[in-house]
DNA sequence: CCGGAGACTTGTGTATACAATTTTGTTATA
DNA sequence: TATAACAAAATTGTATACACAAGTCTCCGG
């Protein structure tokens, strides 16, 4: 029950296959989110996106349907869809919730632990390097989320995958929206740790240290510090003051 | 965090608000399935259900995307809409993924009651045992699973309460499918016992509780014996070797 | 009597058309 | 000049039409 080589399990991150039209919408915008092409907040209107994709806008609804239901658009009745900008709550429910799942998770990860799968993950780090050396920020971001779907992968639970993944991806909004420019550099080095105590076998350990690898993550957002762009004008003027000349 | 009073903080099982059309549909297919007044493997025209609703396809297909995505239903390319009959590993894995997700959650739990929300769970159980009385299995079934998904509501995790529903849901098919009809009949009581605990703070026993509660409800399942009606007769045939004469 | 090819029926996949709503831009009035 | 009312444009919500695939039935041949 835990074959996966180098595939995540659930279908959606997987690339080689073919699949339908809305699949493949949907897989294209998915990626220029969790990749950062596009910033939370932005307006993604159905006719850009038709004309995008060369289809009409029924497959571009259902792609964004979709990917609204994964919490990773905000879509307003007549308003259409936007990229989410998470709100600090939000932020902290969903870091909340991997500490959960991924801490919980560690112990089943090394007793469904097989050789083939220590191989997949080690070349998984491999490229996170790789990544890294070529300053490929991009892509290091997608593999380093990757990694940790991947981990819980192991046990070979579907549902369990398929929303962590979801987690994941939103994690990737609220580093966007939250992150500070100095460190996260380190999870690569970080990955690989993890690694070596999966192999000794150690339960206790590799869950602890996922626990304090998630709270490392957090620990370099700024919850607290000014919302980047475009926060909600009506709220942030209400509560400044207008002070001194003009 | 975690107001909660008798709502389950997330939208789809709220019943009050007016909702879109949409949402409403969507509401009522999951309530039929859920309460189960339609079988596994159900067949779910779109025309049939537009006629129902009077609405046109568009937004039966809307609800149906939904709902499969929810893993509720099956949703084949050109051949529509089925009620989903889970496999074995499928179950198997929904329950795996509950006993991991709920049995973590309880310290959270512990951690996050009050007052209110201790009364708010002991009404439900109140609620529960009356449609125990009344003989009503639909309400039963729907209450009891509601009780979990309210359990960890307490937390006021919004992620790890949506993802639980789904799997309560699920649960609910499967117990469908793979239930035997002997022994339902005492969750009711069960989840009085666990307030008990939870009341008296004790974080360990109640994870316990519950890693025993969620595997006694996976006990009454019959995995192995023959799956109810019309199973996947290649894979059967396939597995059973012509053996003595003939 | 059984099995297969082809027409027919049913139902889904996608596109397009139209209605409703929000947003933007303009003009009139205090 | 500032505000409000109104008009226009843009965008989404829903319905419908048509293309296509799958399933079914009939009829013919073996």
């Amino acid at each position: 029950m835990s074959d996966l080589g180098s595939a995540t399990l659930d279908a959606p991150p997987g690339e080689g296959a073919k699949q339908s039209r809305d699949a493949a919408i949907y897989q294209r915008i998915y990626t220029a989110i969790v990749e950062r092409h596009v910033a939370p907040g932005t307006k993604l209107p159905e006719d850009t996106l038709a004309e995008a994709f060369d289809v009409s806008r029924t497959l571009v609804r259902k792609a964004l349907a979709r990917l609204a239901h994964e919490g990773l658009l905000t879509i307003a009745p007549n308003r259409g869809a936007r990229v989410a900008r998470p709100t600090v709550s939000e932020a902290r429910e969903v870091f909340t919730a991997r500490q959960l799942l991924e801490c919980a998770a560690m112990p089943v990860v090394v007793e469904a632990l097989r050789a083939r799968d220590l191989q997949s993950l080690r070349r998984r780090v491999a490229r996170e390097r790789e990544a890294e050396r070529s300053q490929d920020a991009r892509l290091s971001i997608r593999l380093s989320g990757d990694f940790h779907v991947a981990l819980v992968a192991v046990t070979g639970n579907r549902p369990l995958v398929q929303f962590l993944r979801q987690l994941v991806a939103r994690s990737s909004l609220i580093v966007a929206v939250y992150g500070r420019s100095g460190g996260q550099a380190r999870s690569c080095r970080d990955h690989g740790e993890l690694l070596e105590l999966l192999a000794a076998r150690d339960a206790e350990a590799s869950r602890d240290w996922m626990a304090e690898h998630l709270r490392a993550v957090e620990e370099t957002l700024g919850f607290d510090e000014a919302v980047s762009h475009s926060p909600d004008l009506k709220q942030l003027f209400a509560a400044i003051e207008p002070r001194g000349a003009l």
